[in-house]
DNA sequence: GTCTATAGCATGATAGAC
DNA sequence: GTCTATCATGCTATAGAC
């Protein structure tokens, strides 16, 4: 269960290196640097250049010069690690789905009463989301702009998590937590309010309205509606 | 007072001709173009493909050629529309900040009462983002992308828009309507909420939710949140 | 007022030295 | 394993014919 920001911040092995290490190892046939140790680095360093200049000026305006620069490798350097631009997109949305799935399943599973597991719900995709901003948004800011393959594997992930919540809204109005509504609609505009977050960050940090106060107020928000 | 739908779009006399009339006279510095009638055909024609094609690969991955083979128009004569690329960004964004202050303040000049005032408020948001998705969409995917002062102009316009919530909802708590609560922090999840239906258009058509409905799911999550 | 042709430049990608 | 140097492409923007 998690209590707070803080805790789930300590409780998650955020451990990015973890992550490179299964992201290398699921692409030798793309990455052709062989030493382990210093492909988990640059890995994550690229990762990170991206994402950073990526959400700035957008993916496509981003160049491999600009990424060079600010992961301090060459051209020929880079290009050891993708064998085009379109790898850097791979290399990413892998990263990001590893961790979400892990994270969302982790602290969902732990719990059965669908009020709980509604409220355990949003702080986790809240939390992991603001662990990982970049990534998120990212995420849906190129959605539209991905290689076909790539779009697939995204809605995928998306229909995942609101099925998640779909889940728990139905399990919740069969044994009476709440009263009778459309799951599938609900579920929709929390993952819209979840988003929200991550996508105009700035906006609720000029409110000063920190992340446990918009957790409950989703979860307010869903539970006066929902119960009567 | 807008009924449905149906009522909003037949009242809105949309015109896109009106608007690029006022397009052409606000821009005559960039325009070379001397004849009015030819000029606006051409501008709508050009507003039009842009917004297609940039919602679809990104405004910076669409090339003029793009643009010109869709436009019907050659390189030379979109260049008598615009001196660089920006403008183009200059000529969308006018024309949709034009629309939408005029309808959201006429909407929501003619009510008084809080509660009506709010439902009114997200219809003619709701309705209006669906009659003009494509530049809403396009507002909202390039804002981070765009030049310095049309960031300026675009931030101005979305406080103007969650002032308008806000201060219906603050009038509402005054008078007694709505419980105490923070008027702002609502005001941002109700615009994420209209956001969302012009942001995830497809996934409410999927799940066959129409607009109406969507208007008043909204006004319910929010009344039931704020009427004990 | 609109066209075609092209200048000038920045980009993604590669070859080959170290 | 990483670098510098270079290629080919495709872009924005303009010049000049009609």
């Amino acid at each position: 269960m998690i209590s707070d920001y803080q805790s789930f911040t300590a409780d998650l092995q955020l451990s990015k290196e973890d992550i490179c290490r299964e992201l290398y190892r699921q692409n030798t046939d793309m990455i052709r640097v062989k030493k382990e140790a210093t492909a988990i680095r640059s890995l994550a360093r690229i990762i990170d250049s991206t994402l950073r200049l990526a959400n700035t000026k957008g993916f496509h305006a981003m160049t491999l010069r600009d990424l060079c620069a600010d992961s301090e490798l060459s051209m020929g350097g880079l290009y050891a690690y993708i064998r085009n631009k379109d790898d850097l997109i791979h290399l990413i949305q892998t990263h990001g789905f590893i961790l979400t799935r892990r994270t969302l399943l982790h602290y969902t599973g732990a719990v059965t009463m669908p009020r709980e597991k509604l409220y355990e719900a949003i702080k986790a995709h809240l939390f992991l989301s603001e662990l990982m901003r970049a990534w998120f948004y990212f995420s849906y800011m190129e959605a539209k702009s991905l290689p076909e393959d790539e779009k697939q594997r995204a809605i995928t992930m998306e229909r995942e998590i609101e099925g998640i919540f779909c889940g728990i809204l139905e399990a919740g109005i069969s044994n009476g937590d709440y009263r009778s509504d459309n799951p599938r609609l609900l579920s929709s505009l929390i993952k819209a309010l979840l988003q929200d977050w991550y996508l105009k960050r700035r906006k609720y940090r000029d409110q000063q309205v920190d992340i446990d106060t918009y957790a409950t107020t989703i979860l307010n928000l869903i539970e006066n509606h929902l119960i009567p």
